[in-house]
DNA sequence: CCCTTAAGTTCCCTCAGGGAACTCGGGTAG
DNA sequence: CTACCCGAGTTCCCTGAGGGAACTTAAGGG
């Protein structure tokens, strides 16, 4: 992969970006996820050359996202599982699947529902504040650097994002980043 | 773009991912929402070369997930800003965000911390259900064909989720992860 | 008058992705 | 025993998107 290496960038998104950003990734973590995890039918449910999907696989399976497992012994046959790195992935998966609900849905409404098993209801997911429990919004949280956050040239990491949209660079000077 | 045309697929997934599923893409929406919207700004702080971004930016523009406003008259400035519809892949970045912590934190710590000011604390973002507040998870959800939903070939939606993990094709079930 | 800044464009080049055929190990049918 | 199917990749060729760096245009500034 000849992509500017943006896993040394000191951000989270970067690093997952670095791994995610790709057109393929997402829709293959949701296959495996939903239970069509044989290569043959990755490949025939995606449209995705067999070449690509075969690279996606070892990058996925190299960084711990996902586990090649024989299924099968005679004759042998191996699919892919999520790791517990991967289903973490879930929530990412939810969240486009969201927005796409939201902004690209047919008029007749969503190709798919979310059923969660908990409460029995067909469902929406909300990223809501691990604390209070209130939805996160980009108006009502601001991002602060880190720990492990080193602020320099290039690592722009979370900006003050407030402070930007307080002061919109409308009439003056757009808020130095 | 010669990619597959996902757009025309039944799956919001697959429709958001062909906006978003892209190694900048991300990263310029994490910009945008936190302050750095000046194309020179993006060019620097991404490493991004500038073809791209302007072939980035007026994507977006197009998709209606930014648009680009005048800041100044004298001399004539541009930047971009994010609509609604781009306010709302927020929590797309913060599951995004959460993910890469969590697998690929420094030792340190997260480069950043995001303050609700909802309740004054540094939180994290979770994916509950809408209704009753449970966290969301691939093992408590299920996806059910919805309304939009033209199930055929090469339209696999998001299949039977539990299904597939209470039979998975193997003789012997792989241990749950 | 020349330099600088902002915001893009243009040009060239390489390499990742699409498409389709080929391989390889192991059935199963005749 | 031979011939024909899988499933799971690999190989080959070709196009085009991305990287890099220089060029452009418009408006100040010293």
């Amino acid at each position: 992969m000849t992509r500017t290496p943006l896993a040394d960038v000191a951000c989270s998104i970067a690093r997952a970006t670095d791994l995610f950003g790709d057109a393929w990734t997402a829709l293959i973590m949701r296959d495996v996820l939903t239970g069509v995890t044989r290569f043959d039918d990755l490949a025939h449910d995606l449209g995705i050359s067999r070449k690509v999907l075969a690279a996606r696989l070892s990058r996925l399976v190299e960084e711990g996202v996902l586990i090649r497992e024989r299924y099968q012994e005679r004759p042998p046959r191996e699919h892919y599982r999520a790791t517990h790195k991967g289903e973490e992935l879930y929530p990412v998966l939810l969240a486009l699947m969201e927005w796409g609900d939201r902004w690209y849905a047919d008029p007749a409404g969503p190709p798919a529902r979310i059923r969660h098993l908990g409460c029995g209801r067909d469902t929406r997911p909300v990223s809501v504040c691990a604390h209070c429990g209130e939805p996160l919004t980009v108006a009502n949280t601001t991002q602060l650097p880190g720990p492990g956050g080193r602020t320099g040239p290039g690592t722009q990491v979370l900006g003050p994002l407030l402070a930007a949209r307080e002061d919109p660079p409308g009439a003056g000077r757009p808020a130095a980043v």
